[in-house]
RNA sequence: GACUCAGUAGCUCAGCUGGUAGAGCACAUCCCUUUUAAGGAUGGGGUCCUGGGUUCGAACCCCAGCUGAGUCACCA
């Protein structure tokens, strides 16, 4: 990157550097800095005890600078928070040579750069508690002005908002958003709690395949790569329940994984390309049981968090609060459609659907347009803690029928504010009643449900060997944070959430402009039309294209029909 | 994918009816030894997202594009 490019204040800074160095100090210096406390440390235990807070030494970015001649405040802001630091010009040069405080400190030093400092804590006639510097250590120099965020009465000014650019440098979000590193502590927070749960019942971590030759366990459009070695296309996981289900199989009766699952859908606030589920499976269980296992979940996440099992989540309060209301998908949709849905056909639900408004095709089954009705007509009123129970048969083909009703299945969604947070099963394992579900899906996919699911041939012979009775749940992490953390949107709980690459302004020559107008009208196009259609000699043409596709701007692909030029 | 809104200094934002681009913070120089969204003085800093068009003249109006956000659609 050439001087050209750089703000006036990158450059002061680049020369800020340069002249440290001249002065003998390493603005990057290799060795360890010896900490010995933190900001939230000193905070919490200097009214308790002054005399623990005499030998101090801490380091973070500096974040503020308050100089007034011969004395100055600044504060320190390490992993735990901030601290103001009072610093003495001739306390840290206690010599002639007053460059470390004149020249250092006042002039070179920037807000974000990192500094060591030494010294004791006291309490400024203001009230402030501080950190009386004794030594001062530079211990990184930062290039690029931060935004400076300001906070006073609890108001705060000239906030880092925009939301492009929080997510794109997170880092500098992190650093100057405190409310949003807490979001991300918490996030945390829940997975310990789960871990530590699950551990506790005695129930194993493990880790399951990404890469996989049949993606399977969920309806939904993988990503597919390729392995060069083997020469055959692979695809992303989209879920892990046959893995998990394949090591009941193999003596494990407590199974779970937390995972990134991948799905090639649509994104938007509550959908991001890649995102975390946890998926637990518990043999000799049923679908009774993991409700109130998930119960036991839910209630230790909040109390973890927030101390209570009221979570507050935009206008509502959610109470985690066992037990949850049972309800079932039939009852449910009798409730808010007045439609008795109970042994009705395809064409009579249909029928159904066409009445309440709900558009409909042919490729959807019986599951299908009953799944429609209730995500059209009633998902949304479960605010609170809901488990909707006994789903049909043809949405839920990993799922055992139920012992009762056999168009049923034993399946519950746990519903919180109108959206599923956890999704389990009495997992089905007679082999042959599997085989047939898949075959089921099978016919559906040639109807034209580009969801419906594959058949794992290897799943169905691990089945064959006899898998015990199992109860597996899984439940969206992405999803919990947004709901335990009151966040609006998923990219506020991934801390890079998948954003489109910036595209850099590229120069282009005049021939290239040309061209380039032209693509942007039509792409991809096929080489000679382009050509005549730019109307530029043989030698100006190859130099344009040329040009264009070193800039990335165009591609040149050999189709086998002939060459096509793509625009970037 | 559709619609709506937005893009101006490092950050947050003004910019009227189209007429030489502004403020606060940050930055630079200076004053000040307990300040605290420090204060005071002076100064520097701009591809007004990009490309066309209208116009004597465009940050502003029109068209196209890019990027983002929101709503909807799709999608467990």
């Amino acid at each position: 990157m050439s001087h050209q490019e750089l703000s006036e204040q990158e450059i002061i800074r680049r020369n800020s550097l340069q002249k440290m160095r001249e002065l003998g100090i390493d603005p990057y210096p290799a060795a360890q800095y010896h900490v010995n406390t933190t900001s939230a440390k000193i905070k919490a235990g200097f009214a308790k005890n002054e005399n623990n807070f005499q030998d101090v030494v801490i380091a973070g970015r500096m974040m503020s600078q308050r100089i007034m001649g011969k004395a100055a405040f600044a504060e320190i802001q390490d992993h735990e928070g901030r601290i103001q630091i009072y610093v003495n010009r001739d306390e840290i040069c206690p010599g002639e040579d007053k460059a470390l405080y004149n020249e250092i400190f006042k002039k070179l030093l920037d807000i974000g750069d990192i500094i060591g400092v030494k010294g004791f804590a006291f309490i400024t006639q203001m009230g402030e508690l501080t950190v009386h510097v004794k030594e001062l250590t530079v211990l990184s120099k930062s290039l690029r002005p931060l935004p400076i965020v300001k906070e006073k009465d609890g108001q705060t000014f000239d906030a880092f908002t925009d939301p492009e650019q929080r997510y794109r440098q997170r880092y500098v979000d992190l650093i100057v958003n405190p409310q949003v590193k807490d979001t991300f502590m918490k996030r945390t927070v829940i997975y310990n709690t789960m871990r530590q749960m699950f551990n506790e019942y005695g129930y194993h971590e493990v880790e399951t395949p990404i890469l996989q030759p049949i993606p399977g366990g969920a309806a939904a459009r993988p990503f597919i790569t390729h392995h060069n070695a083997l020469n055959m296309p692979l695809y992303m996981r989209i879920a892990n329940e046959l893995y998990l289900k394949r090591l009941i199989v193999g003596g494990f009766e407590g199974v779970y994984e937390f995972s990134k699952d991948f799905r090639n859908e649509g994104m938007d606030r509550t959908h991001n390309p890649e995102f975390t589920v946890m998926e637990i499976y518990v043999a000799y269980k049923d679908y009774k049981w993991m409700m109130e296992f998930t119960e036991e979940i839910c209630e230790r996440v909040a109390v973890a968090l927030h101390g209570t099992t009221k979570v507050q989540l935009g206008d509502h309060v959610i109470d985690y609060k066992a037990p949850f209301p049972r309800v079932t998908m039939t009852e449910a949709i009798k409730e808010h459609t007045g439609y008795d849905i109970t042994g009705k056909s395809e064409a009579e639900l249909r029928d159904i659907c066409d009445k309440l408004g709900i558009e409909t095709d042919p490729s959807m089954g019986k599951g299908k347009l009953i799944d429609e009705i209730f995500g059209e007509k009633c998902e949304g009123n479960y605010i609170q803690p809901t488990f909707i129970i006994d789903y049909p048969v043809e949405m839920s083909p990993l799922t055992k029928k139920h012992r009762e009703h056999p168009e049923l299945t034993e399946r519950f969604e746990l519903m919180v504010n109108g959206k599923e947070l956890a999704n389990a099963y009495s997992e089905l394992n007679d082999p042959i009643d599997q085989r047939e579900r898949f075959q089921d899906q099978l016919s559906l996919s040639e109807k034209g449900d580009d969801e419906a699911m594959f058949i794992d041939q290897d799943f169905l012979r691990a089945l064959e060997y006899g898998m015990p009775p199992t109860s597996g749940m899984g439940i969206g992490m992405d999803r919990l944070t947004m709901f335990m953390t009151n966040s609006p949107s998923i990219q506020d709980v991934l801390f890079f959430p998948q954003m489109k690459p910036e595209k850099k302004a590229v120069e282009l020559t005049e021939d290239e402009k040309i061209v380039h107008n032209l693509l942007q009208e039509t792409s991809p196009v096929e080489l000679n039309e382009l050509k005549t259609k730019s109307e530029l000699s043989n030698k100006k043409w190859d130099k344009a294209i040329k040009g264009l596709t070193s800039k990335k701007v165009a591609k040149v692909e050999n189709t086998g029909a002939g060459l096509s030029i793509t625009i970037l």
